[in-house]
DNA sequence: CCACTGACGAGTG
DNA sequence: GCACTCGCCAGTG
């Protein structure tokens, strides 16, 4: 045990994240002991190989927003697509509703 | 070693 | 709401 892996630390909090909840990336660098470094989360996640364990769909950025869906990736319309499936509901432009389903910055209310 | 790029956030105008 | 700037870290050439 050992290895301080800075992507591992920031894996490890987002796939705590319960299913059908998001979260932000400075939440993730937050609860991963990088604040204020939401940034590393970013690239953490980009450096993630296809079909992990880490449920980095959950992951969007303080404005609610997918950001991979605001740059145009193709991979953002896996993420939304996930996302719908697991009970989330995104806006057309890619925005989630945080109040809503924002883990640990607000309680889902139905 | 230097320069550039990249899944962000907060502040300013 | 949008455009621009700065801060911070990692990977690549």
């Amino acid at each position: 045990m050992k290895k301080g892996g800075t992507h591992e630390r920031i894996y490890a909090i987002v796939r705590k994240i319960p299913k059908g909840r998001v979260t932000t990336y400075g939440t993730v660098a937050r609860l991963a002991g990088f604040a204020g470094q939401a940034r590393l989360v970013g690239y953490a996640l980009s450096a993630l190989p296809t079909g992990t364990a880490v449920p980095w769909h959950r992951v969007i950025n303080a404005q609610g927003k997918l950001s991979l869906e605001q740059k145009g990736s193709s991979s953002g319309i896996t993420q939304r697509l996930r996302l719908e499936r697991e009970g989330v509901k995104v806006d057309a432009a890619g925005r989630v509703a945080l109040a809503t389903f924002g883990w640990r910055l607000a309680i889902g209310k139905p």
